[in-house]
DNA sequence: TTAATTTTAGTAACTATTATTGTTATCAAT
DNA sequence: ATTGATAACAATAATAGTTACTAAAATTAA
């Protein structure tokens, strides 16, 4: 297995997706990142996000329009996207993991995991309308 | 609102839709329609495709490589992805909605629906190794 | 049938992502 | 510090999946 160097470039876009709460997409990464090293390349940050989610050091979100949103948060949790602002939240919820389970019950493979995105409209979004 | 005037391609589709479980790609779907309408392009699949999902007569499915996936079952279940062969399955299992009020205890938007997709390895898969 | 409107086929364009290529940076051993 | 091997880089090209455009054909209403 190919070891993995460092490199300034990965570091930054780490450190980025720690401090935010933003749920960005990879062009937003790339754009952040572009303000500390103006010469990386947007496939650069591509195969950084990937390789960052490859060996669970962020996490990769699809949204329902087929792009994709990173997140540096790995603890488990789950996400809302609002339909009208297509903000994408975390949940603060408990633990739903017995679904797993009950999926299993009637099924003859293995259920190793599960992905849920719940839909609806946000709070600020209920205050503007 | 444009009424619906009838195609012989839509209806072909759809027949297909309802006609398998294989949960198929827009692509595996025209190269179905193709045996019975040749001249059939691939832009009027998706167009139909997008369309019935629109009016709630197929159900639309990201998959976790980005794509997408179709069904022509509407009725609310959910679908596991087997990681080593890519095939959609429905899951026959409880009823989940209670997640929903899970996740709105300490969220002030309103949680609408959710669509949550289970991963593992399905029985073929199993067996096979 | 005629006229109005939708749908189609074919093609072009678009978007998000991945792969390629030639160059540069990193690191371990000298 | 220099070297050599390998990984990461920027830039760009390529790809996949999807959507938009347009003239011609099909459908429906009158």
């Amino acid at each position: 297995m190919a070891a993995l160097k460092y490199s300034r470039q990965r570091e930054s876009i780490k450190t980025y997706l720690s401090s935010t709460k933003e749920h960005p997409t990879a062009d937003m990464v790339y754009l952040h990142v572009k303000e500390e090293y103006p010469n990386i390349s947007l496939g650069t940050v591509y195969r950084n996000l990937n390789l960052l989610s490859d060996i669970g050091e962020a996490i990769k979100i699809n949204t329902p329009d087929g792009g994709c949103r990173f997140d540096g948060n790995v603890m488990p949790h789950n996400h809302f996207f609002c339909k009208q602002c297509g903000r994408m939240i975390d949940l603060k919820m408990d633990d739903i993991e017995h679904v797993n389970e009950i999926a299993a019950k009637n099924f003859d493979g293995i259920i190793e995991s599960h992905s849920i995105l719940f839909y609806g409209t946000c709070g600020d979004c209920i205050t503007k309308n």
